[in-house]
DNA sequence: ATCCCGAGGG
DNA sequence: CCCTCTGGAT
């Protein structure tokens, strides 16, 4: 396993590659940060940014959204996939806003997970970039470098990648170090074909050195 | 463990 | 053609 000192060392790598890293998701209140959030699921940010602005013109507040037909939302929705799933918890997620939150999306863990459709990932994106609460957010991005990267486990679940992360990494750097791994795993370190070759985590990568002496054959 | 599920990339 | 995309619910 990778130390902590190199685990930290890594992730500051990762910054100097990608200084520019932040929320790709186009969103001003935290209410349409949360919706955007819930669609971005198995979906690319670019296919989700393409529909969030008529959907929020057509649906501004919770209430517009939860007094919506289904079918109506879907419409805004479809080209992004799992629609119907998705239609139908922005629906429910926005109803329960008004009902139990008083019309208000909830700045804690536990209000955000009781949403429906609003899983510990979701809720961990929305608490560190609207409302500022030290939250590391686990995706598919971080998981896969985590465990590249031996920081982890290959077997280790979300859960125990973020409290390994946020473990090591100090507070006030958890929610960019988040959109940072992000980026590194977008534009350098994918899942399909990883540019190890080029790659400035290289020598510390045992999962990178296996991929390119296999290249090198 | 499985299902959902369209769009874009390789 | 096949794989992947800032997951969540069952």
């Amino acid at each position: 396993m990778l130390s902590k000192e190199k685990t930290i060392w890594a992730v500051h790598q990762m910054m100097l590659e990608f200084p520019e890293a932040m929320g790709a998701l186009h969103s001003d209140t935290p209410f349409h940060l949360l919706i955007a959030v819930m669609l971005s699921a198995q979906a690319t940010d670019v296919s989700v940014n393409k529909v969030t602005p008529k959907l929020f013109a057509r649906f501004p507040e919770p209430k517009d959204l939860a007094a919506a037909e289904i079918p109506e939302i879907e419409a805004y929705i479809r080209s992004i996939g799992l629609y119907h799933n998705k239609a139908k918890h922005l629906k429910a997620c926005a109803q329960k806003i008004l009902s139990d939150f008083d019309g208000v999306v909830p700045n804690n863990r536990a209000g955000l997970v009781s949403l429906p459709g609003v899983g510990r990932k979701t809720a961990n994106v929305v608490l560190g970039d609207a409302f500022n609460v030290p939250a590391f957010a686990v995706d598919t991005h971080v998981q896969r470098i985590a465990k590249r990267l031996q920081i982890v486990k290959q077997s280790a679940s979300v859960v125990e990648v973020e409290q390994v992360m946020t473990k090591r990494l100090p507070e006030n750097e958890w929610v960019k170090s988040h959109h940072t791994l992000i980026f590194f795993g977008r534009y350098q370190c994918m899942a399909r074909n990883p540019k190890c070759p080029t790659c400035p985590l290289l020598e510390i990568c045992a999962e990178g050195q296996k991929r390119t002496k296999k290249t090198a054959e």
